[in-house]
DNA sequence: GCCGTTTTCGGCCCGACTGTTTTCAGTCG
């Protein structure tokens, strides 16, 4: 955004808090105050999370409402809404070149580790830490060694791996941004989401979205043309694929409005579902939707969820198709945080705005002491918690779980003891420390968890931050089993960085007999929108409401408990 | 940079792990 001209719209949050992530990055080369960093940090993640845009906030003059904005980031907000900047980004966005953010944002490399880097070897680009790698100038700096060196390298190839692609939330918040902005054009008579967007896939290599155009070029150049792409990577007659300034890259296929189902349905279902459903299919006429297409290869219509040639075909052809939970279903969240530990907001915050989407019940499970850095409970918070939650009872309209997720301590006991865990209405076991032990020992660990007969559910059980951090390793129909023998839940998590179990392993969670709980995991009353993410995962992995022990009214929930 | 029943300064961000050290720095959750 240039510095000197007005913004032609309001910046959103987004707009605001990329300003801020890099002022923070840079700093943080810089060597700067943590503090001053993680303030900023805190103010990106605010922005991010906030449920309204900032600029009607400001106008309201309400930002000082808001915790973690004080005298300076509230100036700066002001400055951006007002000019698209802000003087400490002007004098910082130029100081450090774009490839050492990059090395910054890798997985394993920190602010210092990129500094000396930059200052002892001039390294501004991965590329150039590459070639020093090959050099072995890396493993000679001080300080540094093999090891690092090989640590280093890692962070490259998963950096690599990670950046080809979007989770989904950012795919659908991306087709729909583009969607919108093409929604003008005179050229385009249907715009909408297709491939792994509209699938529901976990993580997004390519947004597809299919348009019925009336001129293909112009509609075309209105795409190409659009503020957020930054180059034309492929373009033919009816289709082209940009890659975008956020790096996610977006191809628009088009096709004249009578062939707009078959574009939408060849556009949709993996490339083994659509094959075989072509096959199939005996089209006497231009199908007018996509059950036309379904209808004429004999087959019921098939949900975008399930387009992946996993057996949806056969179940199809047999009149087997799964019965598919939705968002309707789901009675209660059950996992949830407070300003206790992590989150932001009160017990009673939280429970009246799961009350407002119409749940019967919902759980606070804060974390345990262990997890030190949000402040974990020690057993007197935990004990003084259920109590303020007792004393609560039934008066906000909604049935208040006590609850806690406990960590699973390194040798797979918990963080509480038996005698505290029985005091609980709800117990989740999970894992955020001690992940990088060998997979046997990690396995077993995780089992032992699953054998505390007071653990009801293991949250995000694999542990995987999507696009961020991979699964540990853990023999997850090991898990599966266990978890079947004792009648412990898995959860699918549906926090869409994590969609942890991920759809195959619920599926064969769900097949083995185990009973999958879908939680939003929230900190903030916003994130409770989450919870489409997870029923999306849940429907990929074919469950029904049967599978899921949050579908079941409250009674019998609580009998559940009791199992 | 934020915050305040410790209120305009001085805490805040703790503990484990790793790799490079031989007493500690960097990173992460």
């Amino acid at each position: 955004m240039d510095s000197q001209s007005r913004p032609a719209e309001k910046p959103s949050n987004g707009d605001v808090a990329r300003i801020f992530e890099r002022i923070a990055d840079v700093l943080e080369i810089q060597g700067e105050n943590p503090y001053k960093i993680k303030a900023y940090r805190n103010a990106v993640d605010t922005l991010r999370s906030l449920d309204e845009p900032v600029w009607q906030v400001a106008e309201d003059d309400r930002l000082d409402s808001i915790p973690g904005f004080g005298d300076a980031i509230r100036a700066k907000i002001g400055d951006i809404l007002l000019t698209g900047t802000t003087n400490l980004y002007d004098r910082v966005k130029d100081a450090v070149p774009e490839g050492v953010i990059e090395i910054l944002n890798l997985p394993g490399i920190g602010g210092k580790t990129v500094k000396q880097l930059y200052d002892t070897l001039n390294i501004v680009s991965i590329e150039a830490l590459e070639k020093a790698l090959d050099e072995g100038k890396i493993a000679a700096v001080k300080g540094m060694g093999e090891k690092t060196a090989d640590k280093i390298r890692q962070s490259i190839e998963r950096g690599r791996r990670y950046a080809a692609g979007v989770r989904l939330n950012q795919g659908v918040d991306i087709a729909g941004n583009i969607i919108h902005n093409l929604a003008d054009c005179p050229h385009l008579t249907q715009l909408t989401v297709a491939g792994e967007v509209r699938r529901g896939c976990d993580f997004i290599g390519v947004i597809d979205i299919v348009g019925a155009a009336t001129d293909f070029a112009a509609a075309l150049d209105a795409f190409t043309t659009l503020n957020q792409v930054d180059k034309i990577v492929e373009r033919g007659d009816k289709h082209a694929r940009c890659v975008l300034h956020s790096g996610a890259a977006v191809e628009l296929t088009l096709s004249d409005p009578a062939d707009f189902a078959m574009l939408l349905f060849l556009k949709t279902g993996s490339q083994a579902h659509v094959a075989r459903v072509t096959e199939m299919a005996k089209l006497t006429k231009l199908p007018s939707d996509e059950a036309d297409i379904y209808a004429a290869a004999g087959l019921p219509s098939i949900p975008a969820t399930l387009r992946e040639n996993t057996g949806e075909i056969e179940a199809a052809q047999t009149g087997k198709l799964p019965p598919l939970i939705t968002i309707d279903d789901i009675r209660g969240d059950v996992h949830a945080h407070t300003t206790a530990t992590d989150g932001d907001f009160s017990i009673q915050e939280m429970a009246v705005a799961a009350k407002a989407l119409g749940y019967e019940y919902m759980a606070i499970t804060d974390h345990s002491h262990s997890l030190a850095m949000v402040g974990g409970l020690t057993p007197d918070r935990l004990r003084a918690q259920m109590a303020e939650i007792r004393a609560l009872g039934d008066s906000l309209g909604i049935r208040i779980f006590a609850g806690s997720e406990v960590d699973i301590k390194a040798d797979g006991s918990l963080d509480f003891d038996d005698d505290l865990l029985a005091e609980l209405d709800f117990v989740i076991a999970s894992s955020h420390l001690y992940n990088n032990q060998s997979r046997d020992a990690q396995t077993k660990r995780m089992i032992k968890a699953i054998e505390n007969p007071h653990v009801d559910l293991i949250a995000h059980p694999t542990g995987r931050i999507i696009l961020r951090r991979d699964p540990y390793a853990v023999d997850i129909d090991a898990l599966i089993a266990a978890a079947a023998r004792t009648g412990t839940a898995l959860e699918i998590n549906a926090a869409p960085a994590r969609l942890d179990l991920k759809d195959s392993y619920a599926r064969r969670a769900a097949q083995a007999g185990v009973k999958i709980m879908i939680n939003t995991d929230a900190h903030r009353i916003v994130e409770y929108d989450l919870m489409h993410y997870g029923i999306t995962t849940a429907q990929r992995a074919w469950l029904t409401p049967a599978d899921v022990v949050n579908t079941l009214p409250l009674a019998e929930f609580e009998a559940w408990l009791k199992r």
